[in-house]
DNA sequence: TCTGACCTGCGA
DNA sequence: TCGCAGGTCAGA
């Protein structure tokens, strides 16, 4: 359920409150959460160091430990709770840190899909496509990955290996303000279709980032808040309801094993 | 390129 | 009690 919104809100709390403080102490469950690390080695290969760097790329976040790299991918419900909020998710808490000031915080994860990787050198996320928030992600960039799929458009979206960051609920939303039908082949998108995805993708990742991301489930803040955008949403989960441009029902079918919500007039 | 498995809480 | 929610990944 965190997508690329969801990461960027929690890596911009987690550098404001953890970024350049000391883990003093770690407790790792040993759950399957942990790849390449067993959750003893995890906690004594990170005792005493420094928290020098976190950032993401696409649903991945990392931390920069001294001479190690942390890397998170949240799954489904992974989220990260500051000690001041602890006591409202006491469940389901797998890795708890206690830095030098004697601050906490807690990753928790109901559904247990998250993954924690551990490395000795900085991650390049060779396998993950381009981020649309960083620079290279360019109008350009976007019509060559398009011309090259058969893929339904919905699909495309939400493959990891072709853009990195975007997941079910911002793929609805933004084949919906784009107005192209969700099953549409990917290589077929006509030069317009492509600038208005464009500039829908950037837009509403960039507007679900403003709102802290999208509570629909278990996503919460680092302070244990719910994000603003769900409140936003126009298409997710709005099956039966009317469409808000043009007032016919909004669908819902199966695609790929997933949910997907259009409206079968407005999006073509 | 597509489908099902993994996982747990929630609502019907 | 069962189906659904959807992240990634292995296998078809």
């Amino acid at each position: 359920m965190p997508e690329l919104p969801e990461v960027e809100t929690i890596v911009r709390q987690l550098r404001k409150f953890y970024l350049n403080k000391r883990i003093v102490s770690i407790t790792a469950k040993p759950v399957i959460l942990f790849k390449n690390v067993s959750s003893l080695e995890f906690e004594e290969a990170l005792h005493g160091k420094l928290i020098e760097r976190i950032d993401r790329h696409g649903k991945f976040m990392f931390w920069k430990v001294e001479d190690l790299y942390i890397v998170f991918h949240l799954g489904m419900s992974g989220i990260f709770i500051r000690d001041v909020a602890a006591s409202l998710y006491p469940q389901h808490i797998h890795v708890s840190f206690t830095f030098a000031d004697q601050s906490n915080l807690y990753f928790q994860d109901v559904r247990k899909f998250g993954k924690i990787e551990l490395h000795s050198q900085q991650p390049d996320f060779a396998h993950l496509g381009i981020d649309p928030t960083k620079q290279n992600f360019t109008l350009i960039n976007l019509k060559k990955l398009l011309n090259l799929k058969k893929m339904n458009i919905k699909s495309f979206l939400m493959d990891q290996r072709i853009i990195a960051g975007i997941g079910n609920i911002y793929a609805n939303e933004i084949l919906f303000f784009s107005g192209i039908n969700p099953y549409r082949i990917a290589s077929t998108l006509e030069e317009e279709e492509i600038e208005k995805l464009y500039r829908m993708i950037k837009k509403i990742l960039t507007d679900a980032i403003k709102k802290f991301g999208t509570s629909y489930t278990a996503y919460r803040t680092i302070e244990g808040i719910e994000g603003d955008n769900q409140n936003f949403l126009k298409v997710y989960q709005k099956m039966g309801t009317p469409c808000p441009q043009c007032g016919q029902e909004l669908k819902k079918v199966v695609q790929n094993s997933r949910s997907t919500f259009y409206c079968a007039k407005c999006q073509i």
